[in-house]
DNA sequence: CGATCCCGCCACATT
DNA sequence: AATGTGGCGGGATCG
């Protein structure tokens, strides 16, 4: 009957889309039911595209219709189609010709036959798993559309998808290089290796759920956030093809959101993720919980990316049953063990890379880092992916775009980059709102700085790290000392003391985008480390070329470096571990990413130098960890990393462990005096973002210049819960403390802090504790003190105020997860010496404190400064600008 | 009625 | 300004 209706109905459907649709060649028919061929079909309309009309009916011709059927059915469900349709069909078929047949089906409007999973079976039709090497197959993406039928708006979906697992990659406008599948291993694989770090305990946990929550929770949390950072995602997408595209915009979902969702299986034991949570761990950053909408809009994307690997035969749908029932879930179907590298055809550039896979995680993950152009470069070389994603607009984006001012930057991951940037953007605004008092608005300001893409600007031993742009100074942090002159190298350029404004000496700055940590820290070495060996093998090398690539400025970012003594770096032995790690190196900063589970032993550091930071997970771990991060276990005091000593970490840190390991090291560091400064975090993974200052340093430290924004300044971490939904902030000014060396006064006090919350406020809770202290487990209850103090010690915009108020409890994480800030404290009571490193930091930090004078004033300069800065200047600017 | 997910508006990026 | 991309979510369909 469908058929005969279908063919008056026809129009109905088919009309609007169809021109290209099957429809027509199928369709073509329609009238003329039954009998008779095809030809007729193509008829129908005459069409425009007699070119494309042509191919498509060819391409009709040969499977669709049929093939969709049948495959439609077993991928999805063989449920459906039985009986039925088939049966039908079938008849029909056989009845008829395909002529009608053709119509038939068109006019199904079945949706099934619409469905994207169809459409990507036929796409994929046209293209061989493993082309030639030799030879490369361009897509069009106007011409696919054409003779798929379809608008090219869906095109994009199953392309988008594609490309985060490599299998094609844009070379131009409209224009994509289908690569098939040779590199998938490696693509998975690399995933599995990122997934491993950001979300395997998420998994873990989720599969197992429930109970405990909490504890794990928090400790996910403080892993997801490294992972984050590392995340491959970036790498991929952006390594390859798209990235340069990818950079832009906001790239973040579909591409980023496949490769996670890829990652989640890959990790999983059970192989099998539903989708509520994947969708759930995926839904990162935001804020809140909540969000119905949200979620719902998260799995509808994710149901589209299903769809693509399901006809690409790497999942397929199931249902797994829960205590509530039945839940619709997609098992892994594809390859599991990957087997060293890969190989890649493709040949071009790749070369390059010698790396073991992780070993290019990571670098994927300078990449990011990178600027555009350079990031492209890289990545081609990464990937072995081609340039020739690059293309897009990146490349041309150079010279003027204004995003060139990542330049400045240096670093930064695309995505994370974005993450961050979503972060920035609405500390911004907020900050801006609420700053645009007077208030303040400190020095630091993180904020701001992130905002800008570009924001990330690595410390990177060798490279600069602080790069320090000429204007536009990215962030810095304050290092300990100087570290300009010890260090070497680029310190000097990063110390801003002379003109560079941005810059601190030592500061770096990370930018963490995958996963959205910032971290920053400072430490004071004095010395630093600068260092910047590359020594380390790979690491090294990566560095190197991401330094190369970039240019000196830039600094880069995550990964890579590593620190890098020559002592040993360590490291590597995870994938993780490789991928974080950067460098580290220099620095002063260091970020740590909490996570505790990880650890590795990167080692970072070496020892002279200082390391700093260690990209790497560990090493983010460990200073977080140490500082503020209370981890799980521990409580730890935090002490802050960051001094020289640092070098010890070199050692390592503990491999793997969690909190043992960390917490020496913790401990180490924090006999150091210093302390990191701090870290932003935003993590990617589950959910939030955190943001850790430590405040340590807290007066002087961080700031950062925000474009405009004023920021926050803070000194104070705060830490996002947990939990996927919200994000907690925390800002426990150090400053005041006695400790705080004061930097200028202005810091002094809670003054610094300003954060402008709003937005964040509103889901998240926010803490602010005027220590820094916060226990570590806190409970709800000490939460509650906390904040009110800290209220008044901060000044807080009357937002976050609120925010404090209101929010806390209530909010799950600070509830439910521990997350915890806790041990942030700790380190005020250690011995910091906060002169001694303070007044390294100070200045360097601060620059010039004295300038500083007032909080207020600085933050006033700061702010216009910032502000004024152009918009491509936007980077993260440190206190460097304030300059006085 | 919940699970899917097509469709296409429209914002943003690039040309 | 035009065009390419792609986020996003209303609402239709499926089961």
């Amino acid at each position: 009957e469908n058929i005969f209706d279908r063919s008056r109905m026809a129009p109905r459907t088919p009309i609007k889309n169809e021109p290209v649709d099957l429809s027509k060649q199928k369709g073509c028919t329609p009238e003329r039911n039954p009998i008779t061929p095809v030809k007729l079909v193509d008829r129908p309309q005459p069409d425009p595209w007699t070119p494309t009309a042509n191919l498509k009916m060819l391409v009709s011709a040969a499977s669709p219709d049929m093939r969709d059927r049948e495959k439609k059915k077993e991928l999805f469900r063989p449920i459906e189609n039985s009986e039925q349709s088939d049966t039908p069909d079938l008849l029909q078929y056989d009845m008829v010709d395909d002529s009608t047949v053709d119509e038939f089906e068109k006019q199904r409007p079945s949706r099934k036959q619409k469905s994207l999973g169809l459409l990507c079976q036929k796409f994929l039709a046209r293209y061989p798993s493993y082309p030639l090497s030799t030879e490369k197959t361009t897509i069009s993406l106007d011409e696919v559309a054409s003779i798929l039928g379809v608008e090219r708006r869906r095109i994009y979906d199953i392309v988008n998808v594609l490309e985060s697992l490599h299998l094609v990659s844009r070379v131009a406008k409209n224009q994509y290089c289908w690569h098939g599948r040779h590199n998938l291993s490696q693509t998975l694989k690399t995933l599995q290796e990122a997934g491993e770090l950001q979300y395997r305990e998420l998994m873990t946990f989720f599969q197992h759920k429930e109970q405990d929550l909490e504890y794990k929770f928090g400790e996910r949390k403080k892993e997801t956030i490294p992972d984050s950072q590392d995340r491959p995602l970036l790498d991929f997408s952006e390594p390859d093809c798209t990235s340069a595209s990818a950079n832009s915009r906001k790239d973040k979902s579909l591409r980023i959101m496949s490769q996670k969702f890829v990652m989640l299986f890959l990790v999983s034991k059970t192989k099998i993720v539903t989708l509520d949570i994947a969708a759930k761990i995926l839904i990162e950053e935001t804020q809140d919980t909540v969000d119905h909408s949200k979620f719902k809009t998260k799995v509808r994307r994710l149901y589209d990316i299903a769809n693509v690997l399901t006809s690409l035969g790497l999942i397929k749908k199931v249902y797994v049953t829960e205590e509530r029932g039945r839940k619709p879930a997609f098992k892994w179907i594809g390859p599991v063990e990957f087997p060293g590298k890969t190989d890649e055809l493709r040949g071009n550039s790749p070369t390059s890379d010698p790396l073991p896979g992780t070993q290019r995680g990571a670098c994927a993950l300078y990449q990011r880092c990178a600027t555009g152009k350079e990031r492209f470069t890289r990545h081609a070389s990464f990937n072995g992916m081609q340039p020739c994603e690059g293309s897009r607009r990146k490349v041309s984006s150079e010279p003027n775009s204004p995003r060139q001012e990542r330049q400045a930057c240096i670093v930064n991951s695309d995505e994370y980059c974005s993450k961050m940037i979503n972060l920035a953007a609405v500390c911004r605004q907020k900050i801006e709102e609420d700053t645009r008092n007077p208030s303040t608005t400190s020095p630091l300001s993180v904020l701001p700085v992130l905002g800008d893409s570009d924001f990330c600007v690595n410390p990177l031993p060798q490279t600069v790290f602080p790069v320090v742009q000429a204007d536009v100074p990215s962030l810095s942090l304050p290092n300990g000392i100087s570290s300009q002159a010890p260090h070497t190298s680029t310190p000097a350029a990063s110390k801003t003391e002379n003109g560079k404004p941005t810059l601190l000496p030592n500061q770096s700055f990370l930018c963490f985008p995958s996963s959205s940590l910032f971290m920053l820290c400072g430490s004071l070495q004095e010395n630093n480390l600068r260092e910047t060996l590359p020594t380390t093998g790979d690491v090294g090398n990566r560095s190197a070329e991401a330094q190369a690539a970039i240019p000196p400025t830039v600094c880069q970012k995550r990964s890579s470096h590593k620190c890098t003594s020559p002592s040993a770096p360590v490291d590597d032995e995870e994938p993780a571990a490789k991928k974080q790690t950067m460098e580290q190196c220099d620095l002063p900063l260091s970020l740590v990413v909490p996570k505790k589970p990880f650890e590795s032993p990167k080692a970072e550091s070496t020892p002279g130098s200082g390391c700093t930071s260690a990209v790497h997970l560990e090493a983010f771990h460990l200073d977080l960890t140490s500082p503020a991060v209370p981890e799980a276990s521990s409580k730890e005091s935090i002490k802050p990393l960051g001094s020289q000593e640092q070098e010890k970490r070199s050692q390592n840190k503990d491999p793997d462990e969690p909190s043992p390991g960390k917490e020496h090291i913790c401990k180490e560091n924090a006999s150091q005096p210093f302390l990191p400064q701090y870290l932003y975090v935003q993590p990617t993974g589950l959910s939030s973002f955190n943001f850790l200052f430590s405040a340590n340093q807290a007066p002087g430290a961080i700031s950062l210049a925000a474009n405009q924004l004023p920021s926050l300044s803070v000194p104070c971490v705060v830490v996002p819960s947990a939990a996927l939904t919200s994000f907690p902030l925390v800002c426990s000014p150090t400053i005041t403390s006695p400790l705080s060396p004061v930097p200028d006064g202005s810091f002094s006090a809670a003054a610094s802090v300003n954060l402008s919350m709003s937005s964040l406020a509103s889901t998240t809770p926010v803490f602010v504790g005027t220590t820094a202290v916060v226990t570590p487990k806190v409970s709800p209850a000490p939460l509650g003190d906390l904040q009110q103090p800290a209220h008044p010690a901060l000044h807080l915009s009357p937002v976050l105020a609120r925010s404090c108020g209101a929010v806390k409890l209530d909010s799950p994480v600070c509830m439910g997860h521990p997350v915890t800030l806790l041990k942030l404290q700790q380190p005020l009571s250690t011995p910091l010496t906060p002169k001694s490193i303070r007044p390294a930091c100070h200045e360097a930090f601060f620059k010039t404190p004295g300038s500083l004078g007032d909080p207020v004033t600085w933050k006033k300069n700061e702010g216009n400064q910032t502000r004024n800065a152009s918009s491509a200047q936007r980077r993260l600017e440190i206190s460097s600008t304030s300059p006085d």
